[in-house]
DNA sequence: ACCCGCCCTAAGCGCTTGCTTAGCATGCAA
DNA sequence: TTGCATGCTAAGCAAGCGCTTAGGGCGGGT
């Protein structure tokens, strides 16, 4: 039996108020109602309201990346390979819109130091697309022009994801995931 | 000579304001002080802070909308038409990064009915692209599985610079936009 | 019975928020 | 000179903000 501390009950509290009205539409208050609690209780667990979004972003792009280098992991075959990441690295955002909202929408809103931090994680899944992209076209089998850019857009493709994505929405993430893997490699392939 | 009055200003300031703090992190007395202008100044040509937003929204939405129709009605040949939508869109995009950023994440900050209005824009920019693709598949140049999913899809290209595009940067819109052009022709031609 | 340590809250502090009110300066018509 | 519309501001109001302080309630060890 798991058991939830009233810390994890705060962050995910704070994951759904940031995620519906974005960090500065946000109140220590509001957090904490959510969670079932007084607004002082947000500050026994927590140092502030900026923590909180470190803490959810910190580990959403710790998730995020570890998706994509799994997939990266799982084939040295090019298409397969490139077919598994921007599934995957898709579902993730569609599985976890709200994360990714966070994510993606208030990374302004940290700190400096907490958004440098965090900026090594966006690097490291940026030259993870990359590398496969420059290993496929090594291998004679995709032809890639531009292979930075063809890498942000296809991780753009996920990413836009979380601007509009609902859970029960008249698409699936797993049929939305699907057709951007198709997409890609129609983008890479050598004909 | 063009002058720019008083309203006009506090609309440019509030853009400038919107896109770098977004709507909720903005302060009127913020949009006044970019203006050159007293807080109060702010109620004397427009009527809330909303209201600004609403007003950068619409122009926004219809501008975006314009250059799309504008580049469907470019050609009715199928690859040169797409390439040319695809470019001007994501071109778009790069052009009034500020703007879209606005019109892209602070949609639901506007209130219901301005939400509901805003609303009638993007679905004529989906419909255009998917109108686009349904026709190219007709005339037996395209090959498009998924029309509603490849039209988002294309859209989000130019949709997603907005999160990161900034002008000064290493790549201009026009590479930018170019590049999507090509990925969009590749993920749509019949081979 | 007693006390300690852990969680939590009631209350509130100093400040900022969106917006309003009352009034001042300027320019133009008569 | 007078009258008046226009375009702006100084001052401030009620409400809400992030966060702090002081202390209450309660379970477990002795």
């Amino acid at each position: 039996m798991t058991t939830i501390t009233a810390r994890e009950r705060l962050i995910n509290a704070a994951i759904e108020a940031f995620a519906e009205k974005g960090f500065a539409g946000t109140t220590t208050r509001d957090i904490a109602s959510r969670a079932g609690m007084s607004p002082a209780a947000v500050y026994v667990h927590h140092d502030s309201k900026e923590s909180l979004l470190f803490t959810v972003s910190v580990e959403g792009h710790r998730s995020a990346l570890e998706v994509i280098t799994n997939a990266a992991a799982s084939s040295s075959e090019p298409i397969e390979r490139l077919r598994t990441m921007v599934y995957d690295f898709s579902l993730w955002h569609a599985d976890n819109s709200r994360v990714g909202r966070i994510v993606q929408y208030e990374y302004h809103a940290l700190t400096d130091e907490h958004r440098a931090e965090v900026a090594t994680y966006r690097r490291s899944i940026e030259k993870t697309m990359q590398d496969a992209l420059a290993d496929g076209v090594d291998q004679g089998v995709l032809d890639v022009v531009d292979v930075p850019g063809t890498a942000f857009s296809l991780l753009s493709l996920g990413v836009d994801l979380v601007r509009w994505f609902e859970p029960g929405g008249s698409r699936s993430g797993h049929e939305l995931a699907s057709l951007h893997a198709d997409l890609a490699v129609r983008m890479t392939l050598r004909t």
